[in-house]
DNA sequence: ACAATATCCAAACGGTGTTCGCATAGCAAC
DNA sequence: GTTGCTATGCGAACACCGTTTGGATATTGT
């Protein structure tokens, strides 16, 4: 026991094993049944212990889908993050970028819910912003490839509109943002978004070849941006 | 007693008004208190009679969530026609459809959610599809401004791209769709929804002039389609 | 007046999140 | 090694939820 004060000490380990395996059995239940049966009952029986006990590690079911939110976020951000790094132009990356994060929807429909809806009737966001930060880590990419391209001259700067407020994102993003390109990036987010959003929702015609339609879409707005090629 | 094959019987006039008593106070602590408020027990309570008493005139919540949900969409219709059907150029019509698409949204966002995204949990829409009938009469204000600018000549057919499938919607708009119209017209729908539906859930920084950038994004989207102004 | 139907409700069943009190196990200090 | 402190676990309870059942009551058509 010569070791325990650098290492965990046996409680804190299987304290730290039971969190992650009732945030485990919270995204199964997520993933395969949907956000109906996301329980804390249902949670607890499936990791084998009692409800109460659950409070243990956590103050209540709002934390433990905390937990699944930022890790969402995360695992979305770091999938659009792997197509935006490889090889290609950046018109390439972008495109590889945006289509990232529909197919990500696609796989994990529940988790996208989670992040862009409100499936889960009375939970509230925790005060500090955690889920926020998470968020950002998936505007992130879109905003870096913006920068490269325009720092490359490969595309020219947005026209001037109104202003958006950077002083929430700015400092998170590395080297600070303008108004301006955080508006393009916005315009272009908000269509991909929609159409995935209405997509997952069924409200565009099912039996098309919507992965054909996507491209179509992507294509669009890359263009606009007026890349130099 | 020699009307009442004509008109309604006692019985069923107040069959009619408790319906909608009902589905008023659903309605009522939807928009008040949001989606987990809306309980079949708190709706008895609110009208003042059992739980079980609802089930003479709804088979379940889920019906009366059905019935919001085809009230809803006709809400957001009738709002958009009305902005779509007054005076000014067809470009002018259509950026004021936008507007009252997302007017409505700000006004009603519980009913907004309920309509786009998926808040409660363990809903199933009904087989004959009344929520599609109802959801289509929103897309169709815009289609219509589509199909009139173009019959006018104010504004160039799309170009040519992947065919979606209009054997859904085809029936339900006047003298039916083009493929490249209405895959254009669900494009332009995924813009501003996107940016609606970003929005209402607190993923665009706050504190800026939402409205500005909004009106901003319509410019861009509806100057894209080349009126001849 | 009578029979059929519609309405209403109390009670119950199984589900949910959360709190409380108490028992037990791990651990740190003496 | 024994003693105290703390963390963990759980059963029971509370107040909700949607839904079903059975029986009582009111309205209707004949």
């Amino acid at each position: 026991m010569l070791v325990t004060k650098e290492t965990l000490t046996r409680r804190e380990r299987l304290r730290a094993e039971l969190i992650t395996e009732i945030k485990r059995a919270a995204r199964r239940r997520l993933t395969e049944s949907g956000a109906g049966e996301l329980s804390l009952r249902g949670i607890a029986r499936d990791v084998g212990m009692s409800p109460a006990s659950i409070y243990t590690y956590f103050k209540g079911l709002d934390e433990v889908v905390t937990g699944l939110i930022v890790d969402s976020f995360e695992a979305q951000a770091s999938a659009i993050r792997s197509a935006s790094a490889g090889q290609g132009s950046i018109k390439e990356r972008l495109k590889r970028a945006t289509w990232a994060y529909r197919v990500w929807a696609h796989d994990s429909p529940q988790e996208f819910r989670l992040l862009y809806e409100s499936p889960i009737a009375g939970y509230r966001a925790p005060e500090g912003g955690p889920t926020v930060d998470a968020a950002i880590a998936v505007m992130s990419p879109f905003m870096e490839l913006l920068r490269e391209a325009s720092a490359t001259g490969q595309i020219p700067p947005p026209p001037p509109g109104p202003p958006i407020d950077t002083g929430a994102t700015a400092p998170r993003l590395d080297g600070g943002i303008d108004s301006d390109w955080l508006r393009l990036g916005i315009e272009i987010w908000s269509q991909f978004h929609g159409f995935v959003s209405l997509e997952l929702n069924g409200h565009i015609p099912p039996g098309s070849a919507l992965d054909d339609v996507y491209d179509h879409l992507i294509d669009n707005i890359v263009s606009r941006l007026g890349f130099t090629d």
